[in-house]
DNA sequence: CAAGCGTGGTC
DNA sequence: TGACCAAGCTT
C-alpha cells in the first residue's frame, strides 16, 4: 500500500461522515443500496439525496419491489431531484436487475457498465464499495484532489484520462471501497472548489499545488458557453369544476415523461402574446399574469409568462383534468411547480 | 464527442 | 445576483 493511501485511509477511519447509505466499518455493503445512491448522487449533493434515498428505500426496499413498480411512481418520488433520465434508468435497471441477474447485481465493472443509467463512474463505485473488487471511480471530487495532488496543468475536460490513470496509481490493493469514499469525503470536504482547508488535509505536505501554487485554482477548465434565455407562454386552462389541463411530456429530452401545463415553444426568438394564444391548447379567453416565472435549466434560462383561461367549448382531447387539490398525485418538475405557485399568489 | 440533461446552495 | 458548482450518463 502507498504511503499517500494509506494517510488518507487514516484521515478516512477517523473522519468519515456517516450518511445514509454507508454502512457501519465491518459490516457487508448492500449492492442495492450502494446503487440507488450513487445514481441519487450523480451531479447531486448529498444533502439534497438524503430524504430521497430514505424515500425510496422505505418504499422499496429492495430492487425486486422497484422492478415491480410503475414508472410513474418512480418519476412521482423523484420529483425536484432533477436529471429525470435517472429515474427512467434506476426502473429500467431495476427490471434487468431482477430478470437477468435473479435480483443481484452483477460484480464486475464491466458487466455494471452494461445496465441502464450505469456509467464508468458508478460502475467503479459498486465494484469497490458494494463489493470491495479493486476499481477507482473517478468523480468530480476525484479529479479536483488528484488535480491539486499533482498540480495537473493540462484542463478539463481534456484532462479527464489524465486524471484518472493518476487516480488509478493511488487506489491500494485492498480497501478500494473506503478509499473511493475518503477521496470523495475528501473533495467534499477539505479540497473543496473554493475555499480549500488545506490546514486540515492528511495530503497537505505532499501536495503539489499547495507547495508551489494557489490549489483552488486546480482544476484548470475550458471557459463555458454562455446560457442563452428563451422565453414562451404557459396556459393554465380551467374547466366549469376547477380543474386544470395538464398533459405528460414525451418520454425523451427535457423533462421526460413528467407531467406540465401546456405552453407555446421555448425559443430565443420571443413570441408575441398573439402568436402564442394561437399554440393554446383550447380558445379561450386569456388573461396575462403580473410577473414572470423564471427557471435555469443545464443550458438555458427560462422566463414564461402565465396565461390563465376558462374552457368555453369543446375541451381538448389529449390531457388530463386535474383538479388542484390533486396536483400532488402528479410528477411535476420543480418549473412547473413555479408555475402553480405563480397561480396561487394571485388569486 | 460535444451537447443535452435539473435543481438547490454558495459566494 | 448571476455564475459556479455537485458522488455523470447518454447519444
Amino acid at each position: 500500500m502507498t504511503d499517500r493511501a494509506t494517510q488518507l485511509l487514516d484521515w478516512y477511519d477517523r473522519e468519515r461522515r456517516d450518511l445514509p447509505w454507508r454502512m457501519e466499518p465491518g459490516q457487508n455493503a448492500d449492492p442495492y443500496k450502494v446503487w440507488m445512491s450513487e445514481i441519487m448522487l450523480q451531479q447531486t449533493t448529498v444533502a439534497s439525496v438524503k430524504s430521497y434515498y430514505k424515500a425510496f428505500l422505505e418504499k422499496w426496499p429492495t430492487v425486486q419491489d422497484l422492478a415491480g413498480a410503475e414508472l410513474d411512481e418512480v418519476l412521482h418520488l423523484w420529483q425536484g431531484l432533477g436529471y429525470y433520465a435517472r429515474a427512467r434508468n434506476l426502473h429500467k435497471c431495476a427490471v434487468e436487475v431482477t430478470r437477468q441477474y435473479n435480483g443481484r447485481f452483477p460484480e464486475d465493472e464491466k458487466r455494471l457498465l452494461d445496465l441502464p443509467g450505469i456509467g464508468p463512474y458508478t460502475a467503479a463505485a459498486i465494484a469497490s464499495i458494494a463489493f470491495g473488487n479493486k476499481a477507482t471511480p473517478v468523480d468530480g471530487n476525484v479529479e479536483r484532489v488528484v488535480s491539486r495532488l499533482f498540480k495537473v496543468e493540462e484542463k478539463l475536460p481534456k484532462a479527464k484520462k489524465k486524471l484518472a490513470e493518476l487516480a488509478q496509481t493511488l487506489t491500494p490493493q485492498t480497501r478500494a471501497g473506503d478509499f473511493a469514499q475518503a477521496m470523495m469525503d475528501l473533495g467534499a470536504t477539505i479540497c473543496t472548489p473554493k475555499k480549500a482547508a488545506c490546514g486540515l488535509c492528511p495530503w497537505m505536505k505532499e501536495c503539489e499545488a499547495r507547495l508551489k501554487a494557489d490549489p483552488t485554482d486546480y482544476p484548470r477548465k475550458e471557459a463555458k458557453k454562455p446560457k442563452p434565455t428563451r422565453t414562451g407562454y404557459v396556459f393554465w386552462l380551467t374547466r366549469k369544476d376547477g380543474a386544470v389541463l395538464m398533459r405528460r411530456r414525451p418520454e425523451k429530452g427535457l423533462l421526460g415523461g413528467m407531467m406540465e401545463f401546456p405552453s407555446s415553444d421555448w425559443q430565443e426568438k420571443a413570441l408575441s402574446r398573439q402568436e402564442a394564444q394561437r399554440k393554446a391548447p383550447a380558445p379561450a379567453l386569456w388573461s396575462e399574469l403580473e410577473g414572470t416565472v423564471r427557471h435555469t435549466f443545464t443550458h438555458f434560462h427560462l422566463e414564461l409568462k402565465v396565461l390563465k383561461g376558462r374552457i368555453s367549448g369543446n375541451p381538448p382531447t389529449t390531457g388530463v383534468w386535474v383538479l388542484p387539490e390533486n396536483l400532488q398525485d402528479y410528477a411535476l418538475p420543480t418549473l412547473m411547480k413555479k408555475v402553480v405557485k405563480k397561480i396561487f399568489e394571485n388569486r
